[in-house]
DNA sequence: TTTTTATTTGAACAGTGTTTAATAGTTTTG
DNA sequence: CAAAACTATTAAACACTGTTCAAATAAAAA
């Protein structure tokens, strides 16, 4: 049974160059200059042969949008370190902006874009794991926050969407350049609207009482 | 001069015909089903007629947008016979909630495509007039706020983007069906999602110090 | 070597935004 | 009134897009 292992062998050696080259092209092109005749054209193929191991392209963004949840779920891995729940909350907000704010098209595509999940829902599976995992791991940390006294009393679910919500809401305000009209004086550029980023976030830090003060109460 | 007028008459007619249909199709097909050609064709013109009253389709995307900025703003103003600057606030918070739930193309437009923002860029003026009032509303009442003591110390121009983020994030996450794939059980459908978002928004006016218990402080 | 099977692709379909050049319709001028 | 000038409109084409069908090629089995 050699053949058929060095065909399947080929098939899946296929699959994973036409998904590296979605990615190059994706991230340096963004979602508009990644066409199936492009992706077809990198690989020396066909666009119809794209078909032969994609059904559609919406699939091709759900396997890249798998790979960015990969990413960031390696990028939370890190933060296990810290051991002292509220700080690891914190660090999670802040590392889920950095990530957002470097990886703008992977970002897109994990949580804006509503085309991978169409994917989805016309598959086997109707659930959005990698999704879940990411907002899952949010919510342990919350609960190992409400074990040692913080934001006790309060449905971890509806504060976890709450936290989501915000830094969600503060990536896409910025990558979507609705922030940059109304930043104050000229500070449109990246490195002064990452620290306007930061800022926000550090006020939300504050008002939620996920400040140390509220460790000493 | 009648005749000019009357040309002109014309002209602002079409104009707006095109953009009439241009919303119709909008609100009802969305933002996919709305091309050059289907608005063409029900006005009854030809796609290429539409280039001699709008540059390009983002300027009609524009126009568009204009128009849920209006809807919007007349929606907040209501809300000015509310006196307690807090309540007003919180009043604010809901109802543009309210409205992005209920008018979830045009609320795309307006806070979430970047295809408006890039006719802008080409034109005359790089200023976003209409959305930097629905933020300086935003601000206003804010700025109210510390009159009658409440977030004193703070700058109200990082408060209102943590706001904005807050609301926004949530819109965004619910909309694009990012939160159906979380959500307890089956709750899937419309109204108890609407219920959801309503819960996650009065957490947030809790954690922010908003309840009125930090009215008798 | 012929037959069967697996793999690849050219061509086409139905769309998209946009531009160029040609055509009708109207007004002004000689 | 006829001719020139100007305006409004459009047919056709360009360069794309995702996707499908049937034909062609390459590889394996009989």
């Amino acid at each position: 049974m050699g053949i058929i292992e060095r065909k399947d062998k080929h098939k899946s050696n296929l699959r994973k160059q036409i998904l590296a080259a979605a990615k190059a092209l994706f991230l340096q092109e963004g979602y508009e200059g990644t066409s199936i005749r492009k992706i077809a054209s990198a690989i020396e193929y066909s666009p119809t042969t794209i078909y032969l191991y994609y059904r559609e392209k919406n699939d091709i963004l759900l396997a890249l949008q798998k790979e960015g949840f990969q990413l960031l779920r390696s990028r939370f891995a890190i933060l296990s370190k810290v051991d002292n729940p509220l700080e690891r909350l914190k660090a999670i907000g802040r590392s889920y902006l950095q990530f957002a704010l470097e990886n703008p098209e992977f970002y897109e595509l994990m949580f804006v874009m509503k085309e991978p999940l169409k994917s989805l829902e016309k598959g086997l599976q109707k659930e959005w794991d990698d999704g879940k995992k990411i907002v899952e791991s949010l919510l342990f940390v919350l609960e190992g926050c409400q074990q040692k006294g913080y934001f006790t009393g309060q449905d971890p679910y509806y504060f976890s969407i709450m936290v989501w919500s915000q830094v969600h809401g503060l990536a896409v305000l910025y990558l979507h350049g609705h922030l940059s009209y109304i930043v104050k004086k000229d500070t449109a550029n990246i490195p002064e609207s990452n620290a306007l980023v930061d800022a926000v976030f550090e006020r939300f830090v504050h008002y939620t009482s996920m400040e140390s003060r509220e460790n000493t109460v």
